[in-house]
RNA sequence: GCUCAUGUAGCUCAGUCGGUAGAGCACAUCCUUGGUAAGGAUGAGGUCACCGGUUCAAUUCCGGUCAUGAGCUCCA
């Protein structure tokens, strides 16, 4: 006589054992018929689950979450289905659902094509309208072995030799396709009407690169046809994005195959990228840096002693002159010490804030590169903080307001916190690491944020807090870090006279906003889609004369604006002013200025945005206001054009 | 680094079942002086990524290299 109790905390009783799928449709036709699974006292279960104690009940529907997650699940089995069916010979291996979808992995003789992926999707298709029913069955391990075994699926039969505990096993099937799996599923494939697959990719067996390389099938799937619409769509708008598209479009830069992984930066790129580092140097003033600028081709003797010569020397740009090895610098702490090194240093002097824009080359390898988010050459916005071991929390604390400032001045309001703690392969003592990691939390807390723990995650020469940007349609970016560290100075010899006269190590705090310049700026290209802020637009304002009779005014006024400081661009081309706005409109020029002849005759000019809207005609003084007060807000209201 | 795909004019792309290529935009010249997203005409522009092989003949077929893209891996 179970008693059932629903979400809303009414009970329904029955007179016996029922499954989800009764309940369901005790509730309501249309409920049954939406029911993908049940969650029964917190656990998802099929609908085929039979409750015979009193217990919660959830339908779960396409409109839930965990809905959706067992529809990707269960179309993954779909995609294995139609792949067996089509080609025996391949093996089916795993099928979990990811962010927006799913994967399979086959071992299979050859990579599939996209006609492959074409003839596997409609094969789901089918499979789908004949919406077969999905059962459950358990197994004990040894039959599940020898079932595997006969099938030839050598996969699975390592999957389940794997899986810990003698508990049996959990089996769905559909049609004459079985496969391992914990579940739910849906109760049958006609549940599965939203799906699309996407790629293809190579993958290893267990993510390790000395595995056999396996077929990936990647597949996208949603509760309803709407849903799968709009997906597609957010994924052709990420497209319009894309910061290599834009950038090339905008004339910002490009990369070439002489230099891979390595930006030339156009006069238009340079504009904001100089416009970035120059607001960053100044906030670093009033923040108490100091900037310095060190070498970029150092001594593997220094390397050797930093220990990057040992852990990251494949990853460094190497050369050799006169018989001694040098290598380009993949980072700038060493030669940070040895600027603090020069000189000895008293407790009064610290904290010594150093900070660089450091250029550094990284021989990534070349199947990472992508566009400006991952190169081989960059810019980091570095600076390295020399303190003693109790001003740690006071230091973060101040770096995480320098960041907040710098983060909203560039728009960005979602800023997602990650701490990482002691490796289980690391430098310091115990005791030091339970401080440090216990600064960095008080710290995180002090600012009264959201923060997520990552155990075991840290460097093995400090834990780290890790800042991530989230954009304007979702994507998560990671920017700033801030690193502790115990090891660095010690082994570069780093020492400062503290107040009872003794030698001690400083601590060094590792630290960066934006990250890299490149990374950032590519952000930032697709965060605004090209579109900048007046601040950073490379053109901030396109004059334009309607006829030549308007020509000299035209180029006083942007003379006159060159030598406030603008970034003006003064079209006297013989086209018409339609055309030149269009272009300009284009190229995203934040203030289009039109000039005929009645805003020559009132000393007047008139003004449109790039969004096409008509401002009006003013003053000039009047528009040099309304650009100011733009300027000045930078990226910290997204309202303006 | 691994797997697969791709590489044709400045850009976006078409094309050649093996006989050295074409469009739109951009560019140049000329006409047009036009009030808020494309005025018109003419013209120039390509060792078809690079290196090799097969062939009478290769941009096309084959092999290799490089780069790019997606994914994997990596990411102090």
């Amino acid at each position: 006589m179970p008693v059932v109790t629903l979400p809303d905390g009414s009970h329904r009783s029955f007179a016996e054992s029922v499954t989800v799928y009764d309940v369901a449709a005790d509730i309501g036709a249309g409920l049954a018929k939406a029911a993908l699974a049940g969650r029964v006292n917190g656990t998802l279960v099929d609908t085929s689950y039979l409750i015979s104690e009193d217990a919660e009940l959830a339908i779960v529907t396409e409109r839930d979450d965990d809905g959706v997650d067992i529809v990707r699940h269960s179309t993954a089995h779909l995609l294995a289905m139609a792949v067996k069916e089509l080609f025996p010979a391949a093996q089916v291996t795993i099928g979990p659902v990811i962010e927006n979808g799913f994967y399979y992995d086959f071992k299979f003789d050859r990579p599939f094509t996209n006609e492959d992926l074409s003839s596997i999707e409609k094969r789901m298709e089918e499979l789908s309208k004949q919406d077969l029913a999905v059962s459950r069955s358990v197994m004990s391990r040894d039959e599940a072995v020898q079932l595997f075994e006969s099938m030839g699926e050598e996969y699975k039969v390592r999957i389940i030799q794997d899986i810990p505990g003698e508990e049996d096993l959990s089996f769905y099937q559909q049609g004459d396709f079985v496969d391992l799996c914990r579940g739910p599923h849906v109760p049958s494939t006609g549940k599965l009407k939203a799906f699309k697959l996407t790629k293809v990719a190579g993958a290893y067996w267990r993510g390790d690169t000395s595995n056999e390389q396996l077929q990936r099938v990647y597949g996208t799937a949603w509760g309803n046809k709407k849903d799968l619409k709009a997906y597609l769509n957010r994924l052709e708008e990420a497209e319009k994005r894309d910061h290599r598209k834009i950038g090339k479009k905008l004339n910002l830069f490009h990369m070439q195959e002489e230099a891979p992984g390595m930006v030339f930066w156009h006069p238009d790129g340079w504009a904001i990228y100089q416009e970035i580092e120059q607001y960053l140097r100044q906030t670093l003033r009033r923040h108490g840096y100091q900037e310095i600028k060190t070498p970029q081709v150092v001594s593997r003797v220094l390397w050797e002693k930093s220990g990057h010569w040992d852990k990251f020397r494949d990853d460094m740009f190497t050369t050799e002159s006169e018989k001694h090895d040098y290598a380009i610098k993949p980072m700038n702490c060493p030669c940070h010490i040895q600027v603090f090194n020069q000189g000895l240093k008293s407790y009064k002097d610290l904290p010594l804030r150093l900070a660089e824009f450091g250029s550094c080359h990284r021989n990534e390898a070349s199947g990472a590169l992508h566009g400006l988010m991952r190169v081989r050459g960059f810019t980091q916005d570095d600076a390295h903080i020399f303190c003693e071991e109790n001003a740690i929390q006071e230091e973060v604390s101040l770096f995480i307001d320098l960041l907040h400032e710098v983060y909203a001045d560039f728009g960005f309001s979602e800023i997602l916190y990650k701490l990482s703690t002691r490796p289980e392969k690391r430098v310091g003592s115990d005791e030091v690491w339970d401080k440090s990691e216990a600064a960095l939390e008080k710290a995180l807390n002090r600012e009264g944020v959201d923060w997520e723990l990552l155990p075991g995650e840290g460097a093995f020469y400090g834990p780290k807090i890790e800042f991530s940007l989230k954009d304007c349609i979702g994507r998560v970016w990671q920017c700033g870090t801030v690193q502790v560290d115990f090891s660095m100075p010690g082994r570069l010899g780093a020492q400062y006279v503290a107040d009872n006269s003794e030698r001690r190590t400083p601590v060094m705090l590792h630290r960066a906003v934006l990250g890299s310049f490149e990374r950032f700026i590519g952000i930032l290209i697709e965060e605004y889609e090209g579109a900048f802020p007046a601040w950073l637009a490379p053109t901030q304002i396109a004059v334009m004369n309607i006829t030549d009779n308007q020509r000299e005014y035209s180029q006083k006024i942007a003379k006159k604006w060159e030598s406030l400081g603008y970034r003006v661009n003064a079209d006297l081309r013989n086209e018409k002013i339609g055309f030149k706005i269009r272009e300009h409109t284009i190229n995203k020029v934040p203030y289009l200025i039109v000039v005929g002849d009645k805003e020559v005759d009132n000393n007047a000019v008139a003004v449109r945005t790039r969004k096409g809207e008509d401002l009006g005609t003013m003053t000039l003084e009047a528009f040099e206001a309304l650009l100011a007060d733009d300027i000045k807000r930078k990226g910290r209201t997204k309202t303006e054009n």
